[in-house]
DNA sequence: GTCTTCAATTGATATTTGTCAAGGACTCTC
DNA sequence: GAGAGTCCTTGACAAATATCAATTGAAGAC
């Protein structure tokens, strides 16, 4: 094995309390690769081979139909993904590209499968995972139907700011036309939007963002742990 | 106990395959209890006290934000609902009233969550039923964000059809105003995206839908397995 | 430095979707 | 069968969002 990714891997809920004889079954066949940006990693409808774990890097998740393209969410490390086409032997819904170049770890699905099977504790934390996973679509898609883009800007400046420890300035962390597909709009629409928030006290230069009053930007942006709050 | 819910709800395969002492235990402190239509029996936001199963009737599951609403599923029996909040000790994301008379089998979650630490098999029937519900959730949302709702009417009118075995007539499974709210969309527009469908061969009578051509209406609707199939 | 490239913005316009108000169809009750 | 209630539909209009084309702006290559 080229090093010792297994700490990284370990840490994860996901993986801290199975039993080491497990765990060690599980890395045994487990591979490390380093992808450069813009590999196309998996792809929608591919059968679940592998369990992913972003190392380092960025990863993101999308959907394709009929020519259209829609970012689902980023994955920053240390995190898993495609989880539960893993456990249901089903092919993805997603593909999946890297952004920047990454390292991401990959875990046969069968041993993953035959693992959960035997072990208790990885099943319990499987099913953690997947609730956790499960709740934070439902927000997305309460976020999608009830909100007006603008709202939902809003509320995602309010998101990031939080992760910041509220301070007033901050940098996107993504891509601007990422960042529009993920909320569901189109890049030219999010441009518009930033605007319509500026008598809300939001400046924009670049990446960067200033709140200048985060009371303000709430009243607009009437926040919810229901559907805002990550651990809710 | 009033009578032999235990039947219909160990035939789940969230509690079949589970030791018989184990749902023993849980469904001692279990209870049914039959609700007349319009109620609402749960509230998001609330704690999570008890996991849900629909035994009889129909449950609209739905969110609200800013006095907005949307509905996001219809459960009929049998089946369970508020899993992954019973699972996370966390509040209800989602409302759910009934839409009919129904009978409610409701189930501690304390209990639920003790069983789960307990028994092997109930965890991983727990993960096999969290990693549908998260798919479905996922196809939803690709729904919602690659399609217009003209085509999302498409593929829904395509998806019941088959549901019925691919009869040409069928009859719609809700309320038109809920099947909008359920599509993203507003009462008066989904009246015009039926008007919208003629042209595709799609009859309206009432909440009688004929479909001429299933070929037709598939050129503009474009299904796809990832999306549509409830099983995939 | 200049050039190239690509993302981001802007303006003009088209399409989609929502809102409001009115009317029609249906069921239920009495 | 008349009336009330509800849901659905329709039309006119308004708002939100997307599209297209052009421009600006910033970062890297040379």
């Amino acid at each position: 094995m080229p090093d010792t990714f297994f700490e990284d891997v370990r840490s994860l809920h996901l993986f801290s309390k199975m039993s080491a004889d497990n765990f060690a079954d599980l890395m045994r066949a487990a591979y490390v690769q380093n992808f450069p940006p813009q590999i196309e990693l998996i792809s929608e409808g591919d059968p679940s081979d592998f369990l992913h774990v972003v190392l380092s890097g960025e990863v993101d998740l999308f959907a394709r139909w009929n020519n259209r393209e829609t970012s689902l969410a980023t994955l920053r490390p240390v995190s898993t993904f495609i989880l539960a086409a893993t456990i249901r032997d089903a092919p993805y819904l997603m593909s999946a590209r890297t952004l920047e170049k990454s390292r991401i770890a990959l875990i046969p699905s069968q041993d993953v499968r035959a693992v959960f099977d035997t072990d208790g504790d990885f099943a319990r934390a499987i099913v953690a995972e997947l609730a956790l996973a499960y709740r934070s679509v439902v927000k997305t898609q309460k976020d999608l139907k009830l909100r007006s883009s603008l709202e939902r800007l809003a509320n995602c400046l309010l998101r990031q700011q939080t992760r910041v420890d509220g301070a007033e300035e901050f940098t996107l962390p993504y891509e601007k036309r990422r960042l529009a597909s993920l909320l569901g709009m189109t890049p030219e629409n999010l441009s518009r939007a930033f605007k319509g928030l500026q008598p809300y006290g939001v400046r924009v230069a670049g990446s960067q963002i200033t709140i200048a009053d985060r009371k303000d930007l709430e009243s607009l942006a009437k926040p919810s742990p229901l559907i805002d709050d990550f651990l809710v």
